[in-house]
DNA sequence: ATAAATAATGTTAGCGGTTTCATAATCTTT
DNA sequence: AAAGATTATGAAACCGCTAACATTATTTAT
């Protein structure tokens, strides 16, 4: 059996309170003592039980995580930023993936309240923002604002679209082709306001298509290439799918980007595996992983934010296609 | 405040024990009294603090996962696995990313133990086997065997390697290639091993070189390709590498698969968007992830086991590179 | 009708910690 | 040396829940 506190009070010939003071520091002990009981702990390998202990402090030490699906590359990649984070502060996280089922969402939300979590990240798409209000404890989101009252962390899509505008303008391109995110989302809009105010202002236009930005349909995408034989430039909100369109492209024996160019979205690796290495913009994941429990962590400990809304920055990655 | 079992108990007029009687479905209780504390509890919002549940019953119903690096897709689908299968039993995980810090490893293995975790599922190559086997907490391994001792889900590296020999060997390769993963891995070894059974039964020799699987040195890959220009297959130990070795291929002009074949593990989504799509391994990941819960969630309720080690089947993916 | 079995509910002692309060020992101060 | 402050320690209540045991009410069996 593991020792508990009482064991090693039993053993030091001292009370719990002090082998407790002992272990958190807390309090008045005398040096003596202090040294006999730790080593008593040591020796018996004591370790305190944190289940316990949140009991009474009613503070757990773990904060929940919300994502959609955990075997995409993003959340993997946000997740692992988070978690580094939270590490540093002594939190575990707790994590769970919707699958953009609302039904998940809600009995894992139970779940983690159950657990008193200390506070709450949210990366999928949050259909109940109601229940997310009711809860009394600190909730931020990732990646997207779900309320203007929920401080959230999310990366400049406007300033994503700007960029990969300004790159295919400067490049003299004029006939562009989008392929966006499904419309449901704000990254999506966002992106495509930042393209199309660039574009605008330059009395271009582009054609735009929903897409799937993880599972692309090839077969669409294919379609729609073959049917705008004059375009010079495709746009793509995710690597995934520039990675299909570059390999369509070549496929059809174009030129990249002679005769066309690409752009993606989010510099995973892959796009620098590719031959033409794929130019797209940048965001950092891990940082927005990393940056969201620092803002969940001031708002656990009551520390005042100046902003609500932190925006990370994007840049573009020139490489081959563009 | 959170109402807790005694504010109900005040509430219906019982004592706290018939309100555990009833949300635990335990015991006898009155109809009556049954429908008027559910009531009250509804009313009230109550909801059952799991962490004073489990300081009572010593069991948390968290199971933790240890994986090397959350942010590779690898161990995504395995988490997604994992943590789909769990939540089916109403189990919750915990989950750490050891980035092969033995130190991080250790620091966790206590954490999890303060949280009463009830089982544990090791992903990650663990250094030290022995703190492991002191854990009184079942433990299984995902993706590797540890210990003889400690059971396992692993993937059948053995026929992955032979599928991929038989398969070159079919179409004729004679000069073959093999970038095979780090040797510190027993996959590693699996893999290779089948794949020179095959090789040496028609009495076939291959080149072999070790490779970050993950983080692939293009430059390295380049050189020892440029430097065989006889070679006629490869096979390489995961699909990301032999995603760069197609693209090195295209670039200098080798027609794939006539000139050279190229075989992948692991039938990652990008295999089959790339041109040529990547002829490769399959290894059903996902599934690998419930299964291993299910063997821990066998150990847990002393459920015995007909297998130690069980080993997920693999099968050829046939594309275009071979 | 009475004993025995079953059903319904309450009382209370933990689980393994923390914390308040009380008490005792030591140290200052005048 | 006596009073007051400081330091060291312990006893016990409590966090929110479960479960063993006790008690009473209701059935059922004989």
């Amino acid at each position: 059996m593991k020792p508990t506190i009482r064991d090693v009070a039993k053993k030091a010939n001292v009370s719990v309170s002090t082998v407790s003071r002992v272990i958190n520091k807390k309090g008045y002990v005398h040096e003596h003592t202090k040294v006999l009981v730790e080593k008593i702990i040591e020796d018996m390998g004591f370790i305190p039980n944190q289940l316990a202990r949140s009991l009474t402090n009613r503070s757990s030490k773990i904060v929940g995580v919300i994502v959609p699906h955990i075997g995409h590359a993003f959340y993997g990649e946000l997740l692992e930023g988070i978690e580094v984070q939270a590490s540093i502060y002594g939190y575990k996280i707790m994590f769970c993936h919707t699958q953009d089922d609302p039904k998940r969402e809600l009995e894992y939300l139970q779940f983690f309240e159950q657990y008193n979590i200390e506070g709450l990240i949210i990366a999928s798409n949050f259909s109940n923002t109601e229940k997310l209000l009711e809860l009394n404890i600190p909730v931020i989101t990732v990646d997207h604002i779900l309320d203007e009252t929920i401080p959230s962390i999310t990366s400049n899509n406007i300033k994503g679209g700007q960029l990969a505008a300004k790159k295919l303008i400067d490049r003299g391109c004029r006939n562009i082709l989008v392929f966006r995110g499904p419309s449901f989302l704000l990254t999506t809009h966002e992106r495509t306001t930042g393209f199309v105010t660039e574009l605008d202002a330059q009395g271009l236009h582009a054609d735009i298509y929903d897409m799937d930005l993880i599972n692309p349909d090839i077969f669409m995408i294919g379609e729609i290439i073959q049917s705008k034989p004059n375009v010079d430039a495709i746009f793509c909100f995710s690597d995934t799918l520039a990675f299909v369109v570059v390999n369509l492209l070549k496929e059809k024996g174009l030129n990249i980007p002679k005769d066309i160019a690409v752009i993606g979205y989010d510099n995973t690796p892959h796009a620098r595996w590719m031959s033409p290495s794929i130019t797209t913009i940048h965001q950092s994941i891990n940082f927005m992983g990393k940056q969201s429990f620092n803002l969940l962590n001031k708002l656990i400990h009551g520390i005042e934010l100046d902003t609500l809304h932190d925006i990370i920055d994007v840049y573009l990655v020139e490489r081959d296609t563009a």
